[in-house]
DNA sequence: GTGAAAGCGCTAACAG
DNA sequence: CTGTTAGCGCTTTCAC
């Protein structure tokens, strides 16, 4: 607990002189820095960041506001995030969002009371009205949080038709794509939009679910899946996320269909679940180091007070995997 | 950006009387209240908490270190500890090592500024007299960091012998674990000491194998899967991570292995990868919530520099999946 | 080169 | 009940 008044005094020198030393600006003496560096490691000294805050008004603090982080995509993009924040000199804060909460405007009071320097929100609930009135760095992944807020997504329209376009080079005659609920909108949503309206162009029958929300949880998602059985037998493609594929493929599986003989199933994510199963999901990748890095890019301009793109898409694909029909 | 002294001069009155409402504390005539109230709302006043940080000493940050946020494990850990974090009134700082770095001195460093009230170390790599100089609040998970540093692991012997006595009981005949390094100890080896015991113990054939550090990429799991395979054809039983043994699941099963008829798989963690796969990994199951909870618990009651217990054991169980034969 | 002093925004003690 | 004041620990002019 040796402040830089106890180091000034064991040296017999003034705090400014200390503080210079510290910081490694203007003159010092040499014999004077000695002194000093003597001094502070004889009382053990650790400079107090919260002083520093405060005189610079900045944490070096980003805050990452996500659904879930034990969700396997957003984990993934928490730990690039991390990386390229810390990398720029910023530590991460996270807030799970998971249930029904007040978290969001604490989060972002916390925001407005100078604790975090930026935040970008992967997850909202609020009116626009409400993001567009905080004058602080907010950065939106996957979120259009109004006009004046960056955003960066996926190309969401395109992972869409990839999927669309597979499946129906297939050969595919009845598709049914499994969505979030539509109580926000978000970017990726385009992808189902974009998903009906080529099974149209190509007159495939096209069945449109809407899940309901269950944090993520997969027994849920089971449940579902068998529900959706249950219901749409005969389907043979299906698109949704990593974690609902998986749930389709395990209830269709279970009730004989031969995957992807009788039906093909394409994941959209390319979180690790699509690579550890035995049967890896065929799915969309979305670049997660390329999202982080351009979140960390945005968030870091934005505190700096640099110019930023507002809208950035970043590219995705199809990658292979044992759910879909071997391409000729 | 108004600071409490704008708003105390839009208000007509004293800095203090505004701390005092801020506050809630002593007594403010109803009308001032009410002025001052109305003076915060026009200025849009945010009370600034680095200024309140550097005042009562603490910040309310907890850190987490760990390997790997996108780890399934960690990941999960990281959720339940940044929600009962959270309700404790804490927020919660992670922080990645996969990397060989600098990052844990660096981490531990901003802990000793007091950027954090105290840390979790889900990883460490220093030596114990390194932590154990460290005055401020740090709990262990999984990691024993000196004798004074309290530590929360999972019974990892009985996950161990849960395991063993599981394949034995199938009448296996040679078992093949994998550990991770042991360049650094952990609580978490006592696992593979205590099955291999198990298997001498009732003359069952053992090998256990020290895998190379690879950051968790799974497709290099994938690798050291195969070369296992190369080097133990004929194991009929496998104990690992879930990661590593999904990736054996998919070895072993690509080369004509029928599992569990030919060889029995059994998990350690119960991650979700354990979950979505097709062939649900039977696993030992580490309770997260309740190791979440303690950690929670024990660094809060280290900054409030309330007694603690400085092991504690929390209990694993089995969990029955399709990688081992049904129980008779 | 270096010390003294002001101030970052807030809280709490102390007079009135 | 409320205004004034002295710090929290640090950085940064500004004289000496």
């Amino acid at each position: 607990m040796a402040s830089i008044k106890d180091v000034a005094k064991h040296a017999g020198v003034g705090v400014g002189t200390v503080s210079r030393v510290l910081n490694n600006t203007g003159y010092v003496a040499p014999d004077t820095r000695d002194r000093i560096e003597a001094a502070m490691m004889e009382l053990d000294y650790h400079p107090n960041e919260m002083a520093r805050n405060l005189f610079r008004n900045r944490t070096n603090i980003i805050g990452f506001l996500i659904p879930d982080i034990a969700h396997p995509f957003f984990g993934l993009v928490a730990r690039h995030l991390e990386m390229e924040l810390y990398d720029k000199g910023y530590k991460t804060l996270i807030c799970n969002i998971t249930q029904k909460s007040t978290r969001e405007r604490e989060f972002l009071d916390m925001l407005r009371r100078h604790m975090m320097d930026g935040i970008v929100m992967g997850a909202h609930s609020l009116d626009i009205e409400e993001y567009e009135k905080i004058p602080d760095p907010i950065v939106g992944f996957d979120r259009v949080l109004g006009n004046n807020i960056p955003c960066i997504a996926s190309d969401h329209k395109k992972g869409g038709r990839l999927a669309a376009e597979r499946l129906i080079k297939e050969g595919r005659k009845h598709l049914l794509q499994l969505a979030g609920t539509k109580t926000v909108t978000t970017p990726s949503l385009e992808r189902h939009q974009e998903f009906e309206r080529i099974c149209r162009e190509y007159g495939v029958k096209i069945d449109s679910v809407e899940m309901p929300w269950n944090d993520f949880d997969f027994k849920s998602y089971l449940y579902i899946a068998e529900d959706i059985y249950e219901e749409y037998p005969h389907v043979d493609g299906i698109f949704s996320t990593d974690m609902v594929a998986s749930a389709c493929l395990r209830a269709y599986a279970k009730h004989g269909a031969h995957i992807p003989t009788d039906v093909s199933i394409i994941g959209y994510d390319g979180s690790l679940i699509t690579e550890t199963a035995s049967l890896r999901l065929t799915c969309i990748v979305q670049n997660t180091p390329r999202i982080a890095q351009q979140l960390a890019e945005t968030v870091c301009a934005l505190v700096k007070k640099q110019p930023v793109t507002l809208h950035q898409q970043i590219d995705v694909y199809l990658r292979e995997g044992d759910t879909t029909l071997p391409q000729l």
